[in-house]
DNA sequence: ATTTAGCACTGCTTTTTCTTGAGTGCTAAT
DNA sequence: ATTAGCACTCAAGAAAAAGCAGTGCTAAAT
């Protein structure tokens, strides 16, 4: 347990480190603390000795450690109300009758990013939650024609596929028997379930039953595939010092271009179970705690309502401003589940 | 009229400069010519004088200039057939029989960028080249419905939409009603038909109009707001010399993350016509003949087959590897509209 | 037993100087 | 017209020097 002071110094640290990104000096603390630079340098050397701070080099200023934004997260941190002006544009946004849910998602998370210029992902139900609900094909021309599909959870999915010399009347049946037989699969079954059950008996009732099985079945394969990952604002990566440098930029765009890579944000580290902040099931992972890189700090909420589920996260550089983005992330959240 | 050495040295110096992007000295083209480096170096000195090439300081090699690139490109480039491994990647994109004609052209254009380290972009047709072919609405659960938007060209657009206290009645009655009444509309006409010959319509025949009428009102004006555009691996970007400062990458990504900017890569610019390359329509600009950002390179075309037509570009660094890129597009040209 | 002033020390940052080398431009000879 | 030769330029790198922000430790003060 560390003493009232010590409290009071790492606070300070890390919330002047997180404005300024640069090392923190003694001088600097005890201006704001009535001791004097020496006390406080003694207790900054203890706090090192614990393993919450660290040097840039012999001379240098500290640096909150991982361990440090750990505790300051765990222990020190003051959730700060935002601005009423951000919290009006915010609340216009999910007033506004007019936008539905998944648009107020993806608006306030634009604009979540744009006033705390950290990158927001959006990640939607994985495919396995998804029912299908209807297939529909509305033909283009002679040789084309858009198949639909809609899940119960009303996510869409289209692709425009030619078959040649096949009639329309074949292809409504194909429709309506697949309708018939799968609706109410997961998504990410239907392949499966194409493949043993619709196959089988296409082939009896339809006779061109080959090319028209194949173009389905393409297009739920595609289904599966797109992960419904949505990321916002990744330029503000380059406005951080710490991300100044192209090699890390680059690192940090590939895994966020990645969706594979990005699915494991919603996935829930065992073990460590502490990175939850005070029942509002907001949890923080810094650094190494996160799956995605080193050098960032994630923050993420999952949403629940009547229709639909999703997680929701932030990412920015490991001297994120904890306050202003729990507060943020807790505000959507309430929102979205009302 | 330049004369062939000189004509000789300028295309050497282009293409070293492309390869290595480090000023070209005259002991290098010496070394290929069959003449000393002082004669080159009083060839390179007339060819500053025309404003061909550039110096990076007084003592450098020489640099292309952006006139020179232009010269090079009308009057010395030999385009160079891509390799045999390559034609066939292409190739097996387009020879697929289950990819319909949007899927090539983005795997293919995904797969240039790979190839040549440049960002690509595709540009669909514009909206007002589409016409309304078909309203659909699929409902979800009491509330929530789903809107799908399809056009002539096959391109779909959907949203979710949520209508309190309306009959499922009300509503088939009025996407029958719209069926009928704008099918055949273009695209970015239809909210103006909307407004002045549906609206009117509509409350004779519908109890709750307003509510319906403006849930569609707001699908079709999202339909018009997104663009069609589609950019690929601008982390390309990252990887070039010329554009390792930070701040000119954000200028970039600004630039090609606007989708209307991007729009005027379709723009045919005035006066200057000759850009063209002989004869196969792929149009070159170079550095500030574009309208996009003066450090890069624009080699766009357009396709245009039965059912569609857009424009494909790729962006590069002005010492894009022009000889290549323009007979892969080419190619890519000839393979879409066949 | 804390706290603080004082001072030596460390190492980053910036500036300066020097050196090196790749490259040019010019001139005079071929 | 071409070329060898040479003086000159400038960028880039290395090395040295100066400045300085900041620490750690010790001894005195509270």
């Amino acid at each position: 347990m560390l003493t009232k002071r010590e409290n009071d110094i790492l606070k300070l640290i890390v919330e002047q480190y997180i404005k300024l990104a640069k090392p923190v000096s003694s001088n600097l603390i005890c201006k704001r603390l009535k001791c004097s630079s020496a006390t406080v340098r003694s207790e900054m050397k203890a706090l090192e000795d614990i393993g919450l701070l660290e040097k840039t080099h012999t001379s240098s200023g500290r640096v909150p450690s991982e361990k440090g934004y750990r505790y300051y997260v765990d222990n020190l941190m003051e959730i700060k109300k935002m601005k009423a002006e951000d919290m009006l544009k915010l609340q216009r946004i999910f007033k506004n009758q007019e936008l539905v849910l998944s648009d107020c998602i993806s608006k306030s998370l634009q604009l979540i990013s744009d006033m705390t210029s950290y990158t927001t992902v959006i990640l939607g139900s994985s495919s396995h939650d998804n029912l299908l609900k209807k297939i529909e094909v509305i033909p283009i021309d002679e040789v084309n024609m858009t198949v639909i599909v809609v899940t119960d959870k009303g996510h869409v999915e289209h692709k425009t596929i030619s078959l040649e010399d096949v009639s329309q009347k074949e292809i409504e049946k194909t429709v309506s028997l697949i309708n018939n037989l799968i609706i109410g699969t997961p998504i990410d079954e239907v392949s499966t379930k194409l493949e043993y059950e619709v196959k089988p008996i296409i082939g009896k009732y339809v006779n061109q039953h080959e090319q028209i099985y194949n173009a389905f079945y393409h297009v739920f394969s595609d289904f599966t595939e797109s992960h419904n990952v949505n990321v916002v604002g990744k330029n503000k990566f380059l406005e951080l010092p710490e991300f100044s440098d192209i090699n890390k930029i680059k690192e940090i765009y590939n895994k966020l271009d990645d969706k594979e890579v990005l699915r494991k944000i919603t996935e829930k580290p065992s073990g460590n179970d502490n990175n939850e902040d005070g029942g509002h099931n907001i949890e923080i992972y810094i650094g190494e705690e996160n799956k995605i890189d080193d050098d960032v700090t994630i923050i993420k909420t999952t949403y629940k309502t009547k229709t639909d589920e999703g997680t929701i996260a932030i990412i920015g550089p490991k001297r994120m401003e904890y306050d202003r983005v729990v507060n943020m992330l807790e505000f959507i959240k309430e929102n979205i589940e009302k």
